[in-house]
DNA sequence: GCGACAG
DNA sequence: ATCTTGTCGC
């Protein structure tokens, strides 16, 4: 598996390299001049409308002995900030939980229901890291591989790597680099990814931690933080990622059948 | 041996 | 990931 991960890190690419235009999912003013276009100009084709944006998170099903033996995939695509497919797919589960090994545990749901996708992604955001990962093989960039689809990896804590600064209480909008340490499979130094705070509350006592981003494949860790960051909504997640981790709950109770 | 560890 | 009430703060 550990062999796999290499092979999967070389062939990521970790720069920008999609085909969609970032500005208006970058760019509040881009994004509602863009939003005014669609509107009224019924004739937008594929090159001037929006780009499909793709979040994906799983959920688990426990069989009666109250194990856990099957993965829910949950996959809500988006365009223009309206979703426009939500799909989700159930496999069995056959890789226990394994720090650095995820993608083997959760990869086979997520492939399945994004095959089962009826639109084709421009940018697909994952819940788990990219290229923090100690072989830079995270899930994100697994999948990002194997569809050859632009990826993002957004992790709600830090698997390695080594934070370049101070994460408390920082504003929101802002970020941290982290760059490879000695756990990582890259250069000392190399930037991983970053610490991005895309909400922060107005004033002392508490602070939200922050996300970790980083990129997935074919997109640069700044573009990654600022992609993050345009696609957020009124929450911590970006709109997309957040929207499938509800759907990945609400699908599993649907399924108490 | 010790420490660290996405979801 | 998942199990869950109350509770602190704006």
């Amino acid at each position: 598996m550990e062999a796999l991960q290499r092979e999967i890190a070389d062939a990521a690419v970790f720069e920008d390299e999609f085909r969609f235009d970032p500005e208006p999912l970058t760019n509040p003013l881009a994004a509602s001049a863009a939003a005014a276009t669609a509107e009224t100009d019924v004739s937008a084709d594929s090159a001037t409308s929006q780009p499909t944006v793709v979040g994906v998170d799983q959920s688990f099903l426990t069989n009666d002995a109250g194990d856990q033996d099957r993965a829910l995939s949950a996959v809500v695509a988006m365009r223009g900030g309206e979703v426009v497919e939500r799909v989700h797919a159930v496999t069995d589960l056959e890789t226990p939980y394994i720090p650095g090994l995820l993608s083997f545990r959760e990869g086979g749901a997520i492939l399945a229901a994004l095959e089962s996708l009826a639109v084709e992604p421009d940018l697909i955001l994952f819940d788990g890291s990219g290229r923090i990962h100690f072989r830079q093989a995270g899930i994100a960039t697994h999948i990002g591989v194997v569809r050859d689809v632009p990826s993002i990896g957004v992790a709600k804590s830090l698997l390695c790597g080594r934070l370049q600064g101070e994460t408390d209480n920082l504003s929101a909008g802002t970020r941290v680099a982290i760059e490879a340490d000695d756990s990582v499979d890259a250069p000392e130094g190399t930037v991983l990814g970053y610490a991005v705070q895309t909400r922060q509350y107005d004033s002392p006592n508490r602070y939200i931690n922050p996300l970790y981003v980083s990129p997935g494949h074919r997109v640069g860790p700044e573009t990654a933080a600022d992609l993050v960051l345009g696609l957020g909504g009124t929450y911590k997640l970006p709109e997309p990622v957040r929207l499938a981790d509800q759907y990945a709950t609400e699908a599993k109770h649907e399924f108490l059948d």
